[in-house]
DNA sequence: TGGTACATGTAAGACGTTACATGATTTA
DNA sequence: TAAATCATGTAACGTCTTACATGTACCA
C-alpha cells in the first residue's frame, strides 16, 4: 500500500483523470514511481470509496467523456501521516544493469547495443526534465525559484530526476564505448569470450 | 521472471549460499536489483530444479552447514537469451521523494528529518562502495583496470551504484537546507502550510 | 543464558502485471 | 477506413512481502 501515496501526491499537483495521470507516471513521476495504468485506475477507484479522493465527471464533445479526481481533506491527512511514517529505502530494478553485471560471461555485443539505445532514450528524457523545470518556474531563475518558488515539490523531485537522467545517460554512453574498446582489443589479441 | 536473472548473474562471481546471496543484495546488488533474502531461498529451489544453477552441501563445523550454488552452462545460456531480449526499462520506487513531491501540502518537518537521515546512510553506502571498488582493481588504478581489468561487469555495476548514491546524497542533503531555509523564511514572514 | 549472526524454509495474503474487452473521436 | 489517441474497466495470473517456524553456533 503505498502506490495510493504516490498517486495522492500526483493530485495534489491539479485534477486529473486516470488517463491523464498515466501519462505524468509514464513521466515525470516515474522517475520515482512506477506504475503501469491500469494500476492506476484501479487505485483511483479505492482511493474514491476510502474518500481519500473525489470524482467529477467531465462531459466532453470532441473526446470521450472522463473522470477527475482531486484528494480530499482526507487524503491530505493520509499522506501527512505517511510523511511522518519513516520511509523504507528505495528500490531499483534495472535489468540493463543486471546484463552489464554478467557481461564478463556473455557476448558483449547485444548488451552494448541495448546500452546505446538507452543513451538516446535517456538523453530525450533529459530535454524533458530541463523543459519541465523551466515551464514550472517560468520567468524566475533557478536559485530565485528555489529560495521562494511555489510548489517547490515538483520542482525538486524533476530536480532528481533530471540529475538521475544524466548520470544514466553518462554511464550508458561510457559504458558502451569502454566495452567496445575492450571487445576490440580483445578480438586483436583473439580472446573473445 | 526477471529476478532469477540478477541472481545468476550475482552467482557467475561465485559460489554462494542463499544466506550469502542475501547480504550481497542487500549492499552491492541492491543498488539496480532489490530483493528480500525470503525471495532469495524460493528462487535458488527453482533455479535449481531448472537445473540452471547447481548446489552442493558444504559441511561447516563453526557456524551451521549451508547450500553453495554455482551457475550451470543451461544457467550461462540463459543469461545469454536475457541479454539478448531488450531490456525493460528500469523501475524506481522511492517513497521519500514521493513525500517530498508533496511536501507543499504538508508539515515539513518529518520530510526534512527522513532527508538528513537519508543523507546520513548513503554517505555510509557511499563509502561501501568506494571499498568495494578498490577492493575489486586491486593494485591497478581505475583507468587501467577499466582499459583492461577483469571482471569489469561488477567494476562498472559499482561504479554506477557509486554515482547514484553520490547524487542521492547531494541532493538529500542540498533538499534538506533548502526546505530548512524555506520554513524559516515562511515562518519569519507567518505562512507555514 | 541471552543476544547476535548464521542458515533455511513454508504459507498466506497483498500487490503488480498482462490479457482481454469496449467504445468514442480525431487525424491521415 | 485504418490508425492513433482518448478513456475506462474486469479478471486471471504471477510476483513480492510478511508472518511464522525452526535450528546451530558463537560471544559476552
Amino acid at each position: 500500500m503505498a502506490l495510493r501515496h504516490a498517486v495522492l501526491a500526483a493530485l495534489l499537483d491539479g485534477e486529473y483523470s486516470g488517463y491523464q495521470l498515466a501519462k505524468i507516471f509514464d513521466l515525470s513521476v516515474s522517475n520515482f514511481w512506477h506504475a503501469v495504468p491500469q494500476q492506476l485506475y484501479t487505485e483511483l477507484a479505492r482511493l474514491e470509496t476510502e474518500g481519500l479522493i473525489s470524482g467529477r465527471q467531465v462531459i466532453q464533445h470532441d473526446r470521450p467523456n472522463k473522470r477527475v479526481y482531486t484528494v480530499t481533506q482526507a487524503g491530505v491527512d493520509e499522506l501527512e501521516r505517511f510523511a511522518a511514517t519513516p520511509a523504507r529505502p528505495g528500490i531499483i530494478r534495472e535489468n540493463l544493469l543486471v546484463m552489464v553485471q554478467a557481461v564478463d560471461h556473455l557476448s558483449a555485443g547485444p548488451v552494448i547495443a541495448q546500452l546505446e539505445e538507452r543513451a538516446v532514450a535517456s538523453a530525450a528524457k533529459i530535454e524533458v526534465f530541463e523543459r519541465t523545470l523551466k515551464h514550472l518556474r517560468g520567468d524566475l531563475d533557478e536559485e530565485t525559484y528555489l529560495r521562494s518558488g511555489s510548489p517547490i515539490g515538483p520542482y525538486l523531485t524533476c530536480l532528481r530526476g533530471l540529475r538521475f537522467e544524466q548520470e544514466n545517460h553518462e554511464w550508458f554512453t561510457s559504458t558502451a564505448r569502454l566495452l567496445r574498446a575492450r571487445a576490440g582489443a580483445h578480438a586483436e589479441e583473439g580472446e573473445p569470450p
